[in-house]
DNA sequence: ATGAAAGCGCTAACAT
DNA sequence: ATGTTAGCGCTTTCAT
């Protein structure tokens, strides 16, 4: 029995094998316990069926949604993901990336977290990669993401709707959403609309930074009514912060909040939220890394997000 | 210059090497962008400097930060960790597995909601396994896992600190935490200080579960006036269905839940619960499954879980 | 201190 | 239809 006849049988070719051997085969496979090694394999055709994640903070539920959605998305295209857990400084990136270069990964997943700038970092040179959530369309960079700008319009007018006046904004600051789109939407919906602009707070993309940018936001007697909140952690830390200053949602002060990740359906009250497409996002970034892998070049347009109305703007009680 | 020099420079050894041929490796590393293939090292060595993580639902705070804990204690020790998803069901599991295994991970680390029987399982002989947050200490099984029962006791026995002589729980099915000992530490406490058993609900250990258990609960006339919630997720469905039904929280209910992800430091009311020490157990663990593929044998006694006072209790207002 | 070469387990081209 | 064999990139023994 020759080793090429196994690998026939294991891989389903190239070549026939006689349905009798094949028996035989698969037998003394099951017998033995007989496991192929992925290593050796890899190191003889070169590809690795593996894609590699750098995600920051995986315990953010926004990005563990991405990890879930882009691991059952390249299943379905048999790879696996090999998940980096990125402290989301561009060294920490760098480190992951090296490392998933030197395991002959076949296509690269990063978050936008990665300014354009580290891109043209060496380690991922001849490495297909697509940029996740991020907007900005650099020349030979690939990226899926939500549109952000439309997202915060429609948050706003929404809001606007509900008789609201004056909206605020906590948004995060530097890289980790795309601030700026989100920002220019809520902006400019409150212009369109002949109001003035808002009041902003500017902190972490976390759920202490919202705590912290609505303490700030409604410690103010002259406080805004309603207020858009650039991430559900963020919304989380205002939902606290408002129930520490013994503000009622939606009647003392409106929301709406931005992903729309499973948490803001267990609040109380349960927040309006503008809901990233996140598992269409995946399949169609696990298609576009494989594409780019097999040097096909795509067009890929900005997925458009869903408002989920809910209490925290004033429809539901 | 020698491919074998090559290798000493980029490993530090076995043999040393003059440093001016040391420098000119090192520069021409740099100027070519060479990396080393680890498919090539692993095949050759036999250890791949991997290990394999199993987990179901990495969208569950509480095996988010699993996961990262994880993460971080292998990459201290020099490893990476290769995270698999999951469904929970013994036939994804072992899929997983045996995916793992053809990629020579060097250890296992695998979620407790694989059962014992499923550790007898095939793909898995031969690989150094420990298993997260179980608590059946079988022969030739390590687990690293945090003290259920004494949780669950210190927390009941707090609650009847706060005067409540009726306490119910709401626990999940199936194999997804450690039930039985969850219970029984419910139980113990409640009986030792001379009061009557609690009502019961089971459900899923999910937000939705939580929701579930918390709506049937209390919509009896005669709910008990605190509750243990044996996850965060389901305190988390529970608190929304208090929010429906009306009730106060901690003045007509008081709770602790067990977990203590950082979710419960931001619901309102902030929630009392005991926290599981994941940290120091993912580090444990690392060195459990590390040791074992040593073949060193150690003991891994359960962890102390830590009862965190916040708003739900009654202790802070 | 460095070079030469074998071999890890697999796949695929070539031989039978 | 099956057997033989070269070689993927690396580490390490052995030779120089």
């Amino acid at each position: 029995m020759s080793s090429a006849v196994v690998s026939y049988v294991v891989n389903g070719g190239p070549r026939a094998v006689a349905p009798a051997t094949a028996k035989r085969v698969a037998d003394a496979i099951r017998t033995l316990g007989y496991r192929p090694n992925l290593s050796a394999r890899a190191l003889r055709t070169g590809t690795t069926k593996t894609l590699g994640l750098v995600l920051p903070e995986i315990n953010n539920p926004l990005y563990a949604a991405w990890a879930v959605a882009l691991e059952v998305a390249a299943a379905e295209r048999g790879y696996m993901v090999l998940l980096i857990n990125s402290d989301g400084d561009p060294e920490s990136d760098h480190r992951a990336i090296t490392h998933l270069a030197e395991r002959q990964i076949d296509g690269l997943l990063v978050t936008s977290s990665m300014a354009r700038p580290d891109l043209a970092v060496p380690s991922l040179q001849g490495i297909p990669t697509v940029v996740l959530g991020v907007l900005e369309k650099g020349p030979g960079t690939v990226s899926i993401g939500v549109d952000a700008y439309a997202g915060a319009y429609e948050a706003v007018t929404h809001l606007i709707g509900h008789g609201h006046a004056r909206i605020g904004l906590i948004i995060g600051g530097g890289s980790g959403g795309n601030p700026e789109l989100r920002e220019s939407g809520w902006l400019a919906a409150s212009r369109d609309a002949g109001l003035p602009d808002g009041p902003i707070a500017r902190e972490p993309w976390s759920r202490a930074g919202g705590y912290e940018g609505g303490m700030r936001l409604f410690s103010s007697v002259n406080y805004p009514s309603a207020v858009f909140v650039s991430s559900d952690m963020q919304a989380l830390g205002l939902l606290r912060a408002l129930h520490e200053l013994g503000l009622r949602v939606p009647d003392d002060v409106a929301i709406v909040s931005f992903d729309g990740t499973e948490d803001t359906e267990y609040t109380s009250p349960s927040l309006t939220a503008v809901q990233q497409p996140v598992k269409a996002m995946a399949v169609e970034a696990v298609t576009a890394v494989l594409d780019l892998a097999a040097s096909r070049q795509t067009e890929h347009p900005l997925h458009p997000p869903k408002l989920i109305l809910r209490e925290s703007c004033g429809c539901e009680h």
